[in-house]
RNA sequence: CGGGGCGUAGCGCAGUCUGGUAGCGCAUCUGCUUUGGGAGCAGAGGGUCGCGUGUUCAAAUCACGCCGCCCCGACCA
């Protein structure tokens, strides 16, 4: 992409309304604009990376035995009465009338629609385990919208949902989600902690936020501190195999919110060089809430016996915009956002220090369509603007390589290559620029 | 929803207390000079001062009402 006929709106300076440091960023490298308070349009470049994430998310749940569906934004009254939960929500559900009077809801979320949908097709348990996850819009009139996308009315979220016959079955698709969530967040250059959180009341063990650290995050964290070096399970993990060795090598340790904190069973279990307490953000809820939905709904599957009997269910969410929002507040410097390789909106940026000038030009189309071709995408800053602007604007945004081609270097037959996030510059020839890039 | 604050050009702000024909910086446009870490000079364009009602000869400024946004708290992907 030629950023002169690209649309990035960058600021020099920041909007008042932004206080913390994701939403600043996100302001000035022209991800997003705000258009009602906690409702937020995706410019170029951040939908950029939000389709990036939402990407990796689909990735790790379609490895892990999920279906990709898509339901509606806007669904009927009546399948929340059936449920009980029309009522039960409360305000912080958007509810509109048609132009027949029929009532709608916006969706917080999408139980009650995806317990409709299998009731209508699957009645045998042969059919399961059965786990379906759509990625859409959510909207939630949150009493106080704040932080920019971290805190939104409107946002982007993957929920699936499991449907097994008993809660053996229902174990094993939240510990498939369990470890699809752990290589989705790494994926994005995240250290993510799954730790226990409130279950409702449901009850049991199953439920875990999976939190980002970060200064700015919204709540008080307590976990052992064993659980930052758990290696992450392999793209060739066997999600048919037995998961439990590698959840419960977590789920032994403490982790907690501040919600479900205990202090004293953190000190009795956790020794005191062991203890961390810091702030987090939560990017991902997992949960298993067994026949909630599946008794009043009449979702049931015959069983091996002849006998019906309700599905155990599991919902679990990732919240894709927000995710947008975390990755910033854990990844940036002064001078901007420093996006990991998963979730950048483009893979390198390229910059010419002089357009105009015939063999800068040169070198510059060269590097661009050689790279192009090796399917990279480039950010070529070609306008006709001072170094010093490009380079500014260059690491705002956050692009993790950069290629800086000028009449000085090229002199030598050299162009600088820089990491983003390391600030390391070398200055090398075109050609192994172009192979260093292009082989990966 | 309780408490606090803000709304003046695309962005950041001054002017409001003490009413008198709306200003600064950045950005934008034109020209010249510059050109390896957010350039300089000269010129230009851009505002029903959030909206409404009232007070007044006169309202960005005073009064009342409304709307929007931000921050702190109680609640949540």
């Amino acid at each position: 992409m030629r950023l002169s006929r690209y649309f990035l709106p960058v600021l020099k300076e920041t909007p008042n309304e932004a206080q913390i440091v994701s939403h600043r960023l996100m302001l000035r490298a022209g991800l997003i604009r705000q258009e009602a308070a906690g409702i937020y349009a995706w410019l170029p470049l951040g939908f950029r990376v939000l389709q990036k994430i939402e990407q990796i998310v689909r990735e790790e749940m379609n490895r892990a035995g999920a279906i990709e569906i898509l339901m509606p934004t806007l669904q009927p009254a009546d399948l929340w009465r059936e449920t009980g939960r029309y009522d039960a929500y409360g305000p912080e559900m958007l509810r509109i009338k048609d132009r027949q009077d029929r009532e709608l809801v916006y969706g917080p979320t999408n139980e009650d629609m995806v317990t409709e949908i299998f009731r209508a097709y699957v009645h045998s348990y042969k059919a399961l385990p059965l786990n379906l996850y759509h990625t859409q819009w959510k909207f939630r009139d949150e009493v106080r919208p704040r932080f920019g996308v971290m805190r939104g009315r409107e946002f982007l979220m993957k929920d699936a949902y499991s449907f097994d016959l008993n809660k053996e079955g229902a174990r094993r698709s939240y510990n498939r989600m369990y470890v699809a969530y752990l290589r989705a967040f790494s994926r994005m250059g995240l250290q993510t902690i799954p730790m226990r959180a409130e279950t409702g009341p449901i009850g049991g063990d199953l439920s875990h936020e999976f939190i980002v650290l970060a200064e700015t995050g919204e709540s008080g964290v307590f976990c052992h501190k064993d659980l930052l070096d758990m290696p992450i399970p392999g793209a060739d993990i066997d999600f048919d195999s037995d998961l439990e060795p590698i959840v419960s090598q977590r789920t032994k340790l403490y982790a907690a919110t501040e919600d479900v904190h205990d202090q004293a069973r953190f000190e009795r279990e956790v020794p005191a060089d062991k203890r961390l307490s810091a702030r987090g953000i939560e990017v991902g809820q997992i949960f298993y809430f067994g026949t909630k939905y599946s008794v009043p709904m009449k979702a049931v599957v015959t069983g091996p016996d002849g006998r019906d009997v309700p599905i155990e269910g599991g919902s679990y969410g990732i919240g894709v915009s927000r995710l947008a929002g975390a990755i910033i507040e854990a990844s940036h410097d002064d001078a901007g956002i420093i996006w990991p390789e998963g979730v950048a909106p483009f893979d390198i940026a390229l910059i010419n220090l002089k357009p105009g000038d015939a063999k800068v030009d040169a070198a510059c189309e060269e590097i661009y369509a050689k790279l192009t071709a090796a399917k990279k995408d480039i950010l070529y800053d070609d306008r006709d603007e001072r170094a010093g602007a490009k380079f500014a604007s260059m690491d705002l945004i956050g692009i993790p390589y950069q290629i800086v081609v000028g009449p000085r270097g090229l002199e030598k037959g050299l162009v600088e290559v820089k990491v983003r996030a390391t600030g390391v510059k070398d200055e090398v020839p075109v050609e192994s620029a172009v192979a260093r890039f292009a082989k990966t």
